[in-house]
DNA sequence: ACCTGAACACCGTTCAAGT
DNA sequence: ACCTGAACACCGTTCAAGT
């Protein structure tokens, strides 16, 4: 009985073993509660094994967010540059919705990744692709900013579980205080249920911003090549 | 000379003093440094006396950030929505530049501080004072996202001090791998200096793609009252 | 040479003992 | 009743002692 309980321990620990658990862990347990003590627990080892696959818990962090951006589909060959980016971006969207705390880690480190400057790499050659030039990706890329991972940072965190406490209080105080805020809310609630939660379809929301965007940047690629058609006209 | 120290230390604790404290403390050693013990002994006090004020860091944190969107300008009356969006906007910003710790900090909150609220408020109003519907006020809330308080999260997060480390790499080896993300960092500092650093102007950035935005909400606008017209026309 | 237990220097917060 | 020192239950990581 201990000796298969040794037994087990004893598959082989490998950098990929220690970030596929941590992971997971943390899709379980949250972010926060991701410990290096904890995930060695998990893993039926002692704390200072992870040592041997990875420097520190930066660059378990690190190789987290690899395996998420690892998640994101290829780029579809052969299509537009709209649709190209759009769907990238949509895929990408789905990878980080199944790892609620990989958006935060990825906006708290200081330099990307290889795997994610590979990701903007292939994003901004699909921009340089569809005629953009150089400096209008630059300046696209910035507008677009964390939208091109698939998420945003929402100011009101979290809309799947609404703090009943705050939602009495919205309810009855702030209808005075926040009247503005409160129809809007009451407006994206018109499905019943309650009157504040869910809240309003993120996904509608994302596609809507994004598409806004998209078609932004399409008038923005307009204006630069009649630009350029202009000059060409007039100097040959 | 004893007495002197205990004088100064006698100066009465107040949740405003301990808040203005935290917040100086954080905008010189940075939020992950700022701790209950670290802001205990910077006030000459023991780390139990901030309890009479706060009831615990969540509720530092969040008189932080309210002293942080205290100082982001009034909206300017008299102005068309455009104009008084952008202004707020751009105030907001340069209120959260001065300290680089808020909009993470805002971010990492779940539920948005009163202060806060008031704030989206008054940006809703805007909206539907600039003769937008309740809806597409709604998804232009959701676009804007963060950048309505002034801030977007970089994924290449810190634009001043460029790691030299990372700079050395990226002129060598990542031309090769990343051949799109060097010509536009490349294009972004034709200053002179240094060849990757110290980057674009962030500044710029910001006011392209919040223009970019309030474009597209103007344009949408302006589609829905035509729409409304239309409707109001054929029925009239 | 490799592995690992104990230790270090921190945290936020509880709680009981002091005034 | 108020204040506060010690203690608790954590953390990431160092380091020396064991094999």
């Amino acid at each position: 009985m201990a000796q298969q309980i040794k037994a087990r321990r004893r598959i082989q620990l490998s950098r990929d073993r220690v970030l596929r658990a941590a992971v997971a862990l943390a899709d379980n347990v949250g972010i926060e509660a991701l410990s290096m003590r904890n995930l060695a627990e998990k893993l039926g080892v002692v704390p200072m094994a992870l040592y041997k696959h990875v420097a520190n818990k930066e660059e378990l962090l690190d190789g987290m967010i690899d395996v998420v951006v690892g998640e994101i589909d290829p780029p579809a060959p052969g299509t537009d540059w709209k649709t190209a980016v759009r769907q990238r971006i949509l895929s990408a969207r789905r990878a980080l919705l199944h790892h609620p705390w990989a958006s935060r880690v990825i906006e708290s480190k200081k330099n990307p990744t290889p795997v994610v400057l590979e990701y903007m790499d292939a994003m901004i050659g699909m921009f340089r692709a569809g005629g953009f030039s150089v400096n209008l990706t630059h300046h696209v890329m910035h507008t677009i900013g964390s939208r091109v991972l698939g998420f945003t940072q929402e100011l009101f965190n979290d809309s799947r579980t609404v703090d009943p406490e705050m939602q009495a209080i919205m309810l009855r105080e702030l209808a005075g205080k926040y009247p503005y805020v409160v129809e809007i809310a009451g407006a994206a609630s018109h499905e019943g249920e309650s009157v504040v939660g869910p809240g309003c379809d993120d996904q509608f929301e994302f596609e809507f911003a994004l598409d806004l965007l998209l078609d932004g940047f399409e008038r923005l690629r307009h204006a630069e090549s009649s630009e350029t058609t202009k000059i060409a006209e007039s100097t040959g």
